[in-house]
Order: structure tokens, then sequence, then C-alpha cells
DNA sequence: TCAAAAATTGACGGTGCGTCACGAAATGAT
DNA sequence: ATCATTTCGTGACGCACCGTCAATTTTTGA
């Protein structure tokens, strides 16, 4: 019935819709690819990333097994494209941040509130990155995901060459960033009433504190 | 030819040798049961978690397929087995630290210090525990590493009871603790040359400078 | 020496994997 | 509108793995 629909456009608005339409080859590749990065999405929530099979996704499409492979090369590509979507959402957020911010603390604290927003609002994103079945947790740095922890690092590079902040490791500082990041959302999400703001305070106080401890040289032993 | 060895023993020293053999049937499901776990622990490294399969594991020890589920249920409790060995060899190590020391600094320093040594020493077990095929990174929270977690933040709590450290919240600060270590471990171990004192030392430098910014109520916001 | 108990074995039905030859559908040129 | 060409969806196929189970071997205790 799609066809029809197609047909009266073609017919009445030819040259208006063929702008956005692109060809119906193209549009179905769309929506089949689509469909499964949706089957996928539901089917890695239910049953984690390691009982997920090719053909639960690809059976919930209603597509025929083989096209799956027209599209991804394994589940483990499906998943990793899923991955890439939440970087890609978040990493606008955090730059956002960064440029809205005039000093080093305001951007910290931005990142960080914008972070677990993010992962308190987007929680179904969240599961997905979390999620396994039993005890199991699976996690993929995609080279999008890992972008963004460089651009992180990089951030805080810019900063200490401007002299907005003293010199340091900035990789183990943005290591220490991110890991805070990514163990406190998970004790958040598992709080009766998370709190995306006071998590966000909680990990920026402590690494605009915790900064202070590992400035490269000066005072690094004055924490008794 | 063990059983000959073994007819030796029982002809000549029956007595001794019985205490510490406990039996032939005993003997042979412990030897098996560590020729699967050996077996594992090769095979995830190698090929990571998800691709191996059960049968991988069980070819390499010659012993016939269905002998591996008269030990265990599936790869993943073989998995949960070999994550709760890890827990095992660091838990003694760190409570140790926390009984040689008699401030909460020192604490820190000392369980970090210990932390990764441990993860430069084992290097096999850290691999297993963040290896992977590709970017999957995948991660067991078995009920062994709970408790390490809850220990940790217990003890917290205790010196905030006895009033060696301010008053905060131990929750979200372990997990500070937790996320630290294990991001910065993994930084640590992808550089040329791993520095486990340094990355230690660091890691202790910004806890408790970040633990200064997160005490309860005070002068939690002069950090500009 | 032997019967009972326990553990090993490998074959079996069921299912997912990735491929591929086939046919259907879309495209662009006439 | 027609048709050759290209593109893509389809589902059957061979292969491997899964977890089970009846038959067999090994150990035990008498």
């Amino acid at each position: 019935m799609s066809e029809t629909i197609e047909k009266e456009l073609s017919a009445a608005e030819a040259g208006a819709a063929a702008a956005k339409t692109l060809g119906k080859r193209e549009r179905t590749k769309a929506s089949n690819k689509e469909a499964i990065l949706d089957a996928a999405r539901e089917v890695f929530a239910e049953v984690g990333y390691g009982a997920a099979s090719v053909r639960d996704i690809i059976r919930r499409t209603g597509l025929a097994s083989g096209t799956f492979y027209n599209y991804f090369k394994s589940k483990e590509e499906v998943f990793e494209a899923l991955m890439d979507d939440g970087a890609l959402r978040i990493r606008p957020v955090i730059r956002a941040a960064r440029i809205a911010s005039r000093t080093f603390e305001e951007f910290i604290r931005n990142a960080y509130k914008a972070y677990f927003n993010y992962v308190l609002t987007d929680e179904a994103q969240f599961r997905l990155m979390r999620r396994n079945t039993g005890a199991l947790r699976v996690r993929m740095v995609t080279p999008e995901v890992l972008a963004g922890f460089d651009e992180i690092q990089s951030f805080v590079e810019e900063d200490v060459k401007s002299g907005k902040v003293p010199p340091m490791d900035a990789e183990l500082f943005a290591a220490a960033a991110v890991g805070l990041a990514q163990e406190m959302s998970e004790r958040m999400m598992m709080r009766d009433n998370p709190d995306a703001d006071e998590a966000a305070e909680f990990a920026a106080n402590f690494l605009l504190a915790g900064l202070k401890g590992v400035i490269d040289r000066g005072n690094a032993q004055n924490n008794a």
C-alpha cells in the first residue's frame, strides 16, 4: 500500500516530493536499517547482549534472515551502531557545555550536569549500555566513544595550555573524570530516586577538588 | 600411569597418603574442574568472552563435551568462577592494606598501591577481566566482586563513624574510588612502561584531595 | 570379587550461523 | 510504455554449537 501512496505522490507532486524521497530504493533501505536497529535495541534490552541472537532481531522485523546481513555483519556490529548512536547524542551536549563555559570549573560542572541528566533522561539507552543477563555487563568502546574520551582529554589539555588550569597528567585526569562518571552514574541509577543534579554536583566537587591533588609540581603532598 | 603410582603409594604408605589424596574420585573431580578453568582462562583470553564457546573450552581439555556440564551450567558460569577467583585474590590484599594502616590516608595509599601492583603483576587476570574481541568489553559483577565493593564502602563508613574522616556520601565516594581504579588501571596498562606506583600515587592524591570537595556540610563550595 | 554408586562419554534433536543461488523489484535508457 | 540492467530480499543449505541422556566405564565399599 505504500506503493499506492508513492504513485499518487509521483503523479500529483513529482518534483517537490522527489527532493525528499530520493527514490524508493534508498527509502526502503533506510527504513529496513532503522527497523533492524529498533528491533535490536528492544532485543538487547530484553534479553541482554549475550543471549540475543541475530535471528531474534531479524525475526522481529518480519524480514528474511539473509536480509540482516545486507545491513550488518554481525550482532556485534548492530550493537556498535547503537553505541555510536548514544555517543553521537552525548558529545554535542558536552561540547555545548564547554562552549558555554568560561572557566574550567564551569566546564566540569556543566558537563557532569549534562551527562548525568542525559543518563537519567535517556534511561533506555543507558540500560542498553549497561544491560546484561544476570551479572554480565557488556560495554563497547566504539571509535565514536573513544573520540569522546579523547575530546575530553584535549579539552583539558587546551585549558592547561591557556593557563586556565595548572599542568598535570591530562590523560590520567581524563581517565579519572570518565571513570567517575561511569561508576557514579551506575550507582545513581540503582537508587530509588535518582537525582542527576545531586550526583553531578558530587562528581564535579570531587573532580575539581581532586584536581588540586594531582597538579604536576608544587603542593602535591599537602593532603594529610 | 598415574594409576601405577597410586597403587605404589597405597601399598607403601597408605595411611599417610590417604589423608591428602581423599580418594581417586575426589582427586579426578578436582583435577577436571581445574583443567576446565585453566582451559577457559586461555580461551577467553585468546578469543574473548563473546566468541568463546563451551566446546572450545572442553576440547582443549580432551574431555568429552558432556563432561563440561557435570561441572558448570554454561560458559557464563565458568566465567563467573574465574571472576570470583580474581576477587578472592584481591580482597585480602585490600584488607591487609587496611589493617596495616592507621589513618584514612594511609589506607587509601596502601590500597591503591596494592591494587595497581596487583593489576600489573597478574596481568593475565586483568586481561581476562577487561579483554574482549575488538571493542567489546565484558565485565562481570559476581557476588564476590560485589562484596568487595561493599567492603570498601563499609571501610569508609567505619572511618566516618570513628571520626577519622569527615562525613560524606560513602556510597558515591566508594563508587568514585572504584571507578577511578578501574579506568586508570586500564590507561596504565595501555602505556609503554606501566608504572603502578606512579599510577597509585596519582589515584590516591586525586581521591584524597577530592574527598575534601565532597564532605557533607562545611566548606563544600570553596573550589573556585 | 562383586554389586551399587558415580562419573564419563558421544550421539542426538534442536537451533543459530553465515552464505548463496534465485527471483522480485527498482532504475534508467530507449 | 518497454526492456535490459542492477540491486536487493528471500529462504534453504551446510556447518557448528547447544544441552540432554542412555549406555558405558570407573570407583567405592563390603
